[in-house]
DNA sequence: TTCTTTGTTCGAATATTTCGAACTATGAGC
DNA sequence: GCTCATAGTTCGAAATATTCGAACAAAGAA
C-alpha cells in the first residue's frame, strides 16, 4: 500500500531515464525498482512505459501520470514541510555537484561546517567540472560558476565571483606593467577553455567600457591548471579570485587593474523547479549564501592593492 | 516509508472523530491506528492532535496537515484513476447509508445486480432511516429520498421519487373518492413524522396550485407502517410509488387524483467533496441512476389510471 | 558476430506492519 | 465523590511486504 513510494519510484525513472541510474539515485537494488514499477503497472492495469533493454519510453499514459505524480510528490513534501517543527533536526541526504576547484577550496570547508552543525544530514558530493543534468542525474542541488541559463531551474546567488588579471611579478617586469586595459593587447593570455568570447570585457572605475583583446598562448580547461602556468611565468590569466587568492598574497601573481571590473560571474545554487525543495537543502544554501556573503573572504587579497 | 497511508489514518481519524472510529473505518486495530499517528507525530516532531482518553482536538499544525493532507490524498487518487485502465476491474469497498425501506425493496435488488458485474467490489450497507454523518462515519455514498441541503456534499439525481394519494377502496367508498385536490380537506390522513409541512402542495394537470390540509389521525415514522395502516382503511396517505406501488397493483389501495402533482422529492445519491470519487463508486451511481431511470418501474403502477 | 549493459525473475533475508491482549486514564453517570 | 465503561497506549509475537543479490535474457554497440 506503499503508492508514494511507487510514485516516487516511477518519477526518478522516468527522470533518470534508465532504471538502473534510478536504482542507484534511490539507493535500491534495480531489481527492487523493476519489481515496483511492474506493481504499480499492474495496479493501474495500464502500461507507463515501454521499455526494452536499451530504449526507454513514455506510454500517453506514463506522460500523463508522470506529471501527476511529481505534482502529488510535492504536494506531499510540501505538507510535511509546512508543519514540521523548527526543532526538528533536519535530515536525509544531499545530493550536489559542484565544479572542481571551487569545491575543493571552498566549498569543501564550509560544507564540513554544516555538516558539523546537521549530523543528521547525509552528503554526496560530485565534484565534477562538466555541466551535470541536474535532474537527470537525481541532483537535489549543483553549485556554478557564471549564471546558468536553463530556464527548467531555479537559481539563486551566493556569492560574487569577481575576476582579475594577474600574472608573475617576473613577467610585469618583463613586458610592462599596464595601466590601462587597452594596454594588455600586447600581452599574451592563458585561456580557459570554452571561455566563450574572444575578448575580455572591462568597465573602468570612471565608467568607460571596453573589451580588450589578447593573443593566447595556452589554453585549458582548468584554472588551477592555467593559474600555475601564471605563475610560471607563462602569460596573462583572467581568473576568479577564489582560484589566484592565495598566490596573490603568497605574492607568486600580482593582480593589476584592480579597480576595474571584468565582469561578475556570480557564484550560484541552482536546483530543480519540479521538486519540492527539502528544508535541509534550504538550510544550505542559505548557509552557504550567508557564509560566503556579498564580499568573500577571498577577494581580501585585492584589498590593499584596490 | 508508507507515507501517504499515515495521511489516511490522520485524515480519517480528524474525520471520524476519534481513534476507534477510525480503525473501524479503515478496518485496522486500533493498536495500529495509534503507532502510525504516533510515527506521523515522531517523524514531523510536532504534535498534531492532543487526545486524551475522551477528547480530541486539532491543534493549529494538524488543522494546517489535515487540509493539506485531504488534498493530497485526492490529487493521489486522482492521479491513479486518470490513468486506471476501463479494463481493469472496479475493486474495492463501498460503504453506503440508504433509507431502510428503500434499501430493501428497490436498491438491494439493484445492487445486487451492480454486484454481479462486478465480483471484485465489497459492499457494506447501513440501512437507516437516521440521518446519517456522511464524513463522520466515513461513507462513501449515502441514498436520501428529498434533496439533501447539507452543501459541503455533492448530490447526483438518481431518479424521481413521486408521491400519489392513496387511501383503501373502502375508504374511498365510505367517504367519497374526490375529484379535486381541495375535496381531500374532509378525510384524515395518516402523517410521516417529520413531514415538515402541515399541508399538501399541489400543482393541478391544468397548472393550478394549492395546498389542501387534512387532518391527522395517526402519525409514524415509517412509511410502511403508514401504508399498511392505509390498506387497512384508517386513512388517506400521500406516498411515494416506490413504496405503495405493490399494494396498488394489488388492489389494496386505489389512488386518486393521479393526475395532480403532489411535489416530486427525487431520489439522491450523496457524497462528501472533500474526497475523491473512487470509479468503483462512480461506477454504481451511474448504474442506479440508469437503472431506475427517469421513469422508475414502480410508476407504472399508475399508468393505466393517469 | 561478440560483448557489454540493461531489465527481469527468483528465493532467501530483512524490515515493516499488524494484531490482540493487557494496561492506564478520563470523564460520564449515579 | 465514587464507580465504571470506554478510549488511547504499549508490548511482544505473527503476518506481511520489501529488499537484496545472483542468475538470466535480450538489445544494441563495437
Amino acid at each position: 500500500m506503499s503508492r508514494l513510494q511507487e510514485m516516487l519510484v516511477f518519477v526518478r525513472v522516468v527522470e533518470a531515464g534508465s532504471l538502473t541510474a534510478a536504482a542507484d539515485q534511490l539507493d535500491l537494488a534495480k531489481s527492487a525498482i523493476s519489481r515496483r514499477l511492474a506493481e504499480l503497472e499492474k495496479r493501474l492495469g495500464v502500461r507507463l512505459l515501454t521499455r526494452t533493454t536499451r530504449t526507454m519510453s513514455l506510454t500517453d499514459a506514463g506522460h500523463n501520470y508522470f506529471e501527476q505524480a511529481q505534482a502529488v510528490l510535492a504536494a506531499a513534501d510540501a505538507a510535511d514541510a509546512s508543519v514540521r517543527s523548527e526543532s526538528a533536526q533536519l535530515a536525509g541526504r544531499i545530493r550536489l555537484a559542484t565544479p572542481l576547484s571551487f569545491g575543493i577550496a571552498h566549498l569543501g570547508p564550509a560544507l564540513r561546517e554544516f555538516a558539523l552543525a546537521h549530523p543528521a544530514i547525509e552528503f554526496d558530493v560530485d565534484l565534477n567540472d562538466r555541466q551535470v543534468d541536474l535532474v537527470a542525474e537525481g541532483f537535489d542541488l549543483a553549485i556554478r560558476i557564471a549564471r546558468p541559463s536553463d530556464s527548467q531551474l531555479a537559481a539563486r546567488r551566493l556569492t560574487t565571483v569577481r575576476r582579475v588579471v594577474a600574472a608573475s611579478p617576473a613577467w610585469w617586469q618583463e613586458h610592462g606593467m599596464p595601466t590601462q586595459p587597452a594596454e594588455l593587447a600586447s600581452h599574451r593570455h592563458l585561456e580557459y577553455t570554452n571561455e566563450g568570447q574572444s575578448g575580455w570585457d572591462y568597465t573602468t572605475a570612471d565608467g568607460q567600457q571596453g573589451t580588450v583583446r589578447l593573443r593566447t598562448c595556452l589554453r585549458a580547461s582548468n584554472g588551477e591548471f592555467l593559474r600555475d602556468a601564471a605563475i610560471a611565468g607563462l602569460g596573462v590569466i583572467l581568473q576568479p579570485t577564489f582560484l589566484i587568492h592565495q598566490a596573490v598574497e603568497a605574492g607568486d601573481l600580482q593582480p593589476v587593474l584592480t579597480d576595474c571590473d571584468w565582469r561578475d560571474l556570480g557564484c550560484w545554487a541552482i536546483y530543480p523547479t519540479t521538486r519540492f525543495l527539502p528544508q535541509r537543502t534550504r538550510a544550505l544554501v542559505d548557509f552557504l549564501a550567508a557564509r560566503f556573503g556579498a564580499a568573500p573572504y577571498w577577494d581580501n587579497c585585492l584589498s590593499g592593492q584596490a
